[in-house]
DNA sequence: GAAAAGCAGGATATCAGCGC
DNA sequence: GCGCTGATATCCTGCTTTTC
């Protein structure tokens, strides 16, 4: 150790270590941060340093283990000795100032930080931030010139809640809209798509204020295949359900048969890119324009551009859908592709779909809250579960919380296809024949389960009985419509689009029904339409893209609008621990800047051995609720025919979502908003006023018009995002502006 | 020796809290 | 309702350090 030449040795070792942590000039800040890696660090760290190294385990040995991974402190204290040599030497110093910035940390944090060397100085933190927001916006531009893309916008609102309310300072709110670009895949190659792939004229020009569906019967009469081939995937489901929840009938799962496939998506890494935030509201019209005008400048393009780019989705929630559709209507007769919405093609986000449908199943299975009598959703989620209540149910003021709805349909499903089973296996003591149970056994029992417990037809079976079960009808209603839910669930994780649009249109008819949703019924209704009618390769490319994929597996899709929703979530983690000075000009930085401030912290945090995923996204057991609500079934007969049945008299029959739905669907006025006016040309005289249709299907106004306000809860259902980690840092963040 | 990067400190803005 | 104070933040400027 003493040597002579150790001193000299360590001064050569200090210039490698400073080498080491220094970037050429102009080094872009991404590649900084893909490049960066604490294991790597340490690793080169002890080769080209391993005096130092030496020195430093030398130091701090001592007799007995350590917890503490020497290693991490090791490379961190090489990296604040390098930046004491050269503050140029500050790789480190800078992720983990964008780390910092990332995580809410207030300007004093950071100070601290850059003081002990562990940091840069705030203000750079600040300019390398920028200079990363230029860096991105530079990518996104080069990407819309050269690939297929589509723009999401959705509302983001910021609640400025003000502690002492004063007349010129109170509570408000700040609407803001955030929008991502995606870049879209081509089915037929698997790559992504090009420029030029949809030309602008594969649109159907619009004429008309309205937007015209043609051929309505061809949509609200399936085609007998697509009955079949859904009944076939309902039963799959059904079997699938099965074998999760019952372990006896593991030894099945091996040889089970994926679903039957309609349209896969095929998997593959969605790129997605977050576009400036903006002060613009688009709940209006001129919002909408503002929002498309300024998107369309932030991606620098321009009118030729766009007709070599050809036709753009454009992603939203049923807000958002709308709204551009009016735009679209009152510019028909502008022929540029941006001014005049020529190259746009409107997409309904099936996430906020997804919810609704939930919550009609949760509304319309209800039952009356605080019924003595066993059969409904309450019954089982308030009664037998004890559940934290909730509203529900149409009456209700309230929307149905998503994320517990959905927990309760996935357990009370589950139990109800258990208990179906218990019934139709033909066996005195029904673990005994799980345990035992062939394929073909198994594949019967299922078929009586289905067809006797979960089909229109059991529910008119027992409807025409001589002493119609009401409480047992009730129950084959709430079993065939949240069947679909679960099949859209699983069928949007898969990525299999064509089993997706199966369920969508059941529910196109089902959202008829009065009283419930009908502006998804009309949603989904013309946008069928116009796929029927669009090229082939354009229908293609829409439905292959209406679901995205962060992680290219083979489960792992997910919807576009989810995903603003998160996007929006992150601009909400990190803005809000700016406090006061925030502005929408620091925002619009920002927001191009999210998942590069996302991915360092998550770099960080996983190289400092800190579980990015918090408690590791398990979906709690949840055996022992379904246990209960099979036990109850059971023993209140729900899924059995009961002749008077004492709840009978009291329990009120629900109603058949879609026979209502097709009643309206029948009607020649049915989705009137989407034909076209043929009525005004000729006057024939005077109609008998009897043969007027009196029912008034009034279209837009009812339902549910307010939205649906997403919870942190109902995003954290997502496994792939750290939820749980954003949640903390809102704490913080709150924290910090509280403090 | 020029250009780039880093940093400190002043200027400026915003807002809550407080007293009048 | 106004003006002051204190706290915090960003922006701006000019200086220093570092690198090629």
């Amino acid at each position: 150790m003493e040597s002579p030449h150790f001193g000299d040795r360590i001064q050569k070792e200090g210039d490698a270590i400073r080498k080491l942590l220094t970037r050429p000039s102009k080094t872009k800040i991404n590649d900084l941060l893909n490049n960066f890696s604490v294991r790597e660090l340490a690793a080169d760290l002890q080769k080209v340093a391993p005096t130092m190294w030496g020195v430093l385990t030398s130091v701090s040995l001592r007799e007995g283990k350590s917890r503490r991974n020497k290693e991490l402190v090791f490379t961190a204290i090489c990296a604040m000795l390098s930046v004491v040599r050269s503050q140029k030497a500050n790789n480190f110093q800078v992720i983990m100032g964008l780390f910092l910035l990332g995580s809410g940390a207030a300007k004093r944090e950071i100070a601290v930080f850059a003081q002990a060397g562990l940091s840069v100085n705030y203000s750079s933190v600040i300019e390398h931030v920028k200079a990363l927001s230029e860096e991105n916006l530079r990518i996104i531009q080069q990407v819309v010139k050269k690939f297929m893309c589509s723009v999401a916008w959705d509302n983001i609102n910021f609640a400025f809640r003000v502690e002492s309310q004063r007349l010129t300072s109170k509570d408000h709110f700040d609407s803001g809209t955030t929008s991502t670009l995606i870049i879209q895949q081509d089915p037929e190659t698997n790559t992504p798509a090009l420029h030029g792939t949809l030309p602008l004229n594969m649109k159907p020009s619009r004429k008309t204020t309205k937007q015209i569906i043609k051929n309505h019967s061809s949509l609200l009469l399936p085609p007998v295949e697509d009955t079949r081939r859904l009944d076939e995937c309902l039963l799959w489901q059904l079997k699938q359900v099965a074998l999760e929840h019952k372990s006896e009938l593991a030894h099945l799962k091996i040889q089970f048969p994926s679903c039957p496939s309609i349209e896969q998506i095929t998997p593959h890494v969605t790129q997605q890119y977050p576009l400036p935030a903006m002060h613009e509201d688009e709940s209006s019209i001129d919002g909408t324009i503002n929002v498309y005008d300024t998107i369309m400048r932030n991606l620098k393009l321009t009118n030729d551009d766009m007709k070599k780019h050809g036709l753009m989705f454009t992603d939203g929630d049923l807000l958002t859908d709308s709204l551009v559709d009016k735009v679209e209507s009152a510019r028909r007769n502008n022929n540029e592709p941006i001014e005049g919405m020529k190259a746009s093609i409107r997409r309904f986000g099936l996430f906020h779909c997804k919810m609704s449908g939930a919550r009609m199943v949760v509304n319309q299975h209800w039952g009356k809250p605080n019924s003595p009598w066993p059969g409904s959703l309450w019954w089982e989620h308030t009664n037998l579960l004890g559940r934290k209540p909730m509203s529900a149910g149409w009456q209700s003021k309230k929307s149905a919380p998503w994320k517990q709805s959905h927990e309760l349909l996935q357990m009370s499903l589950a139990a109800h296809i258990l208990d179906g089973f218990r019934i139709h296996c033909g066996h005195q003591d029904f673990d005994t024949w799980a345990s035992e149970a062939s394929m073909e056994e198994f594949n019967v029992v299922a078929e009586k389960v289905y067809h006797n417990l979960f089909t229109s037809t059991a529910f008119e079976k027992e409807s025409e009985a001589a002493e119609p079960d009401i409480v047992f009808m009730n129950n084959i209603l709430y079993n065939r419509d949240v069947l679909y839910y679960w099949l859209l669930v699983t069928s949007i994780k898969a990525g299999d689009i064509g089993r997706v649009i199966l369920v969508l249109r059941v529910w196109m008819v089902m959202m008829r029904a009065p009283k419930t949703m009908p502006r998804y019924a009309n949603a989904i209704f013309e946008t069928l339409g116009r796929l029927q009618e669009y090229p082939e390769k354009l229908k293609k490319i829409f439905l292959h893209n209406w679901l995205v994929n962060l992680t290219g597996k083979p489960n792992g899709f997910k919807e576009v609008d989810l995903l603003q929703e998160h996007t929006n979530f992150w601009i909400k983690v990190i803005y809000d621990a700016k406090g006061v000075n925030r502005s929408w000009e620091w925002l619009s930085m920002i927001s191009v800047c999210i998942y590069s401030l996302r991915d360092a912290m998550r770099k960080v945090q996983t190289s400092f051995d800190i579980p990015v995923y918090g408690t590791r996204h398990t979906i709690p057991d949840m055996s022992n609720e379904i246990r209960r609500i099979t036990m109850k079934l059971q023993e209140e007969k729900i899924q059995q025919h009961v002749s008077s049945r004492p709840a009978n008299n009291e329990v009120e029959p629900v109603k058949d979502l879609l026979s209502e739905g097709s009643k309206y669907a029948n009607k020649r006025s049915a989705f009137s908003k989407y034909q076209e006016e043929d009525y005004m040309m000729v006057n024939l005289g005077f109609q008998d006023e009897s043969l007027v249709e009196t029912v008034d299907w009034d279209d837009e106004d009812e339902g549910d018009e307010e939205e649906y306000q997403l919870t942190p809860e109902d995003l954290a259902m997502d496994e792939e995002e750290p939820i749980s980690m954003a949640d903390e840092l809102v704490d913080v963040a709150i924290s910090i502006m509280d403090s």
